[in-house]
DNA sequence: AATTTGCTCAACCGCGATAGG
DNA sequence: CCCTATCGCGGTTGAGCAAAT
């Protein structure tokens, strides 16, 4: 069955030869594509419109960029495939001289491989059910962390990442509070005074929020209770010592150059964002959200995957 | 050396949206 | 409005090649 534009005429498929190539790279630099269904014909070309479409969008067209993706490419793809999904035409526009075929063809071919391997599912971009720990106590299906217990007020938690070139975030928000990061684990703690939700909900809150931060970038990443670590300043439940401790820890976070846009009286930490030292790439993702924008109604915002 | 398997990617297919008569 | 042609997009196919058996 042909194209419905050319069912008529008799229509050549399949490869294009170089000839075919330079008869239509000769007609659309001189004259341009008004209409692509005439085309073929006064290109002297036994194609139908939309194949000359796709030779010249796709491979002809003077702008593409050849050669592989970069590492920022890849991770660009993923991000914005997080947000938006298969919506390969969307992802290429933030991809300079990359088509919607390419992107396309990458991500089935290579990203989609990766992130199985690391655990993911490719679509939703969380955690594979394969790969949760099957005596967690609690296991949020649309997080890609595996919890080791409950997650307790007052206790101490570690994030640890199998990406070494990622960073786990520094902007982890309340009901928690980040108490040391480097690149491969980020310990923080639960607050119980900022936010009063039942456990169950504190720990999805949490996991949630971890999770949309991470998992943009396909790593792979656990939680594990710290509560006994020796090395904790949150090992101990006792009240007193742990604000002194508190305190302590805010100045040497301080001297980091981390910001906080409040520390109450008891010496809770509110954290307000803080991402010179993530990888992830905000400006990118307020830039799709921008361009969604300007493409659709209000209405679609409702339905981006999008609940920082 | 012959065959099978797996992978890549250009091209095709079909559908929904849009434009124009 | 309705109909038809065209465009643009996402899913799928299959030719061609390389690696494995």
């Amino acid at each position: 069955m042909g194209h419905r534009c050319c069912s008529k005429q008799k229509i050549k498929r399949g490869l294009w030869s170089p000839e075919e190539d330079d008869k239509l790279v000769t007609y659309i630099t001189t004259h341009g594509h008004k209409s692509w269904s005439s085309v073929p014909k006064f290109a002297g070309l036994q194609r139908c419109g939309k194949s000359c479409r796709l030779r010249w969008t796709n491979y002809l067209r003077p702008d593409l960029k050849r050669g592989s993706f970069t590492a920022e490419e890849e991770h660009i793809i993923i991000d914005i495939h997080r947000i938006l999904g298969n919506r390969w035409a969307q992802i290429a526009k933030h991809l300079p001289g990359r088509t919607d075929n390419e992107v396309k063809n990458f991500w089935n071919s290579c990203i989609k491989k990766k992130l199985i391997s690391q655990g993911l599912d490719p679509q939703t971009h969380n955690l594979l059910s394969s790969h949760k720990r099957n005596n967690s106590s609690y296991q949020n299906s649309n997080s890609i962390f595996i919890l080791s217990s409950q997650m307790q007020p007052n206790a101490n938690y570690l994030v640890e990442t199998t990406n070494q070139t990622f960073s786990p975030p520094n902007i982890i928000q309340t009901p928690s509070t980040i108490v040391s990061t480097n690149q491969y684990q980020t310990s923080f703690n639960v607050i119980s005074n900022q936010i009063c939700v039942p456990e169950q909900e504190q720990t999805q809150i949490l996991s949630e929020n971890i999770s949309n931060i991470c998992s943009s970038s396909g790593l792979v990443t656990t939680v594990v209770e710290m509560s006994k670590n020796e090395n904790s300043i949150w090992g101990s439940r006792d009240e007193e010592g742990t604000q002194a401790q508190v305190m302590k820890e805010k100045e040497k976070m301080c001297e980091k150059g981390m910001d906080f846009s409040e520390i109450n009286e008891k010496g809770d930490i509110e954290m307000n964002g803080c991402f010179e030292n993530s990888k992830f790439d905000f400006g990118l993702l307020e830039s799709v959200l921008n361009s969604e924008f300007i493409s659709h109604d209000l209405d679609y915002m409702d339905e981006l995957a999008w609940n920082f």
